[in-house]
DNA sequence: CGAATCTCAGGCGAACTGATATGC
DNA sequence: CGCATATCAGTTGGCCTGAGATTC
């Protein structure tokens, strides 16, 4: 039951900041999700798509949508890779730069919030943990069994 | 920024979690948010639209929506309610609560992986956190600007 | 050769907005 | 009357599956 909880938390908590965010950035008009791809264009010049897949924690086809929109949007770019042609170089244009400075400032508020009822050390504790239970759950899916009992669908709890 | 981790921190936690239950949940035929609605059904002999609303983070329209899925596979009936004619009083069928036994048991590894590297007292208090911080986002959506001084839109940071 | 990166077509459930009917 | 509960029509962005081309 403590494992229901914690998902159901999980669930409330997520869902309440992409809804605020959303509104939020209705005005700056990109939602939170292509806002949270803007953010990962912030923080390294220009990234591949299946890194920006990684940072967003999306997957490459409803990334390679996203991108599309945005790009029709004029805020990134889509480059040739500098030395692996299979690839490509995603990065912010400024008009893309100058959407994502408004919409953080826009956002400012839920993020406000979110750290209101914790210590700051709460807070870096609590995403250090999001963080490795987000590792924890994300792993064993695509491994397609190494070593046999994997999958022990019939246990009880 | 450290808000910003922690928006990122519950971002992959979240979609990650929501992820693995689909797959896991994919042969009982129900998504993990139907499974959401299920099991809020468990607890609570007949609810309403609305309360199912409130358990289940989500909105009239979407729950409506899933409902009718529900019903059509029917997991779940809708009878009118005894003192309000309104509000419709949702419960599960009894195939409903079979299927929602399954799916429980194929999702029990996720919960598992949630509670992996976590102590009692770690998921116990962070599922807490994580409850009253959706609360505090999701607080003064609805409001009209009572006071004032609602969206201080320009603060910096 | 296998593996990685990305494209493309298509489908679907979820989340909305806005308007409406009905009963409290 | 205002407010709450639920319905209905319609739109959208996000997330997938499955197939394929190209390059490493």
């Amino acid at each position: 039951m403590l494992g229901h909880e914690l998902a159901m938390a999980l669930r409330a908590a997520y869902l309440a900041m992409h809804r605020r965010t959303d509104n939020s950035l209705a005005k700056s008009g990109i939602t939170a999700d292509q806002f949270v791809v803007l953010a990962a264009l912030t923080e390294g010049i220009a990234l591949t798509q299946s890194e920006l897949v990684c940072r967003t924690s999306s997957d490459p086809n409803t990334l390679r949508a996203m991108l599309i929109i945005l790009e029709g949007q004029r805020l990134i770019e889509r480059r040739p890779h500098p030395t692996d042609r299979r690839a490509r170089s995603v990065s912010l244009t400024r008009r893309g730069r100058s959407v994502f400075r408004r919409a953080w400032r826009r956002s400012e508020g839920v993020r406000k919030h979110l750290l209101a009822e914790l210590t700051t050390a709460e807070a870096a504790s609590m995403a250090g943990q999001l963080r490795r239970l987000a590792s924890v759950v994300a792993k064993g899916r695509a491994e397609p069994v190494k070593s046999s009992h994997r999958t022990a669908v019939g246990t009880t709890s």
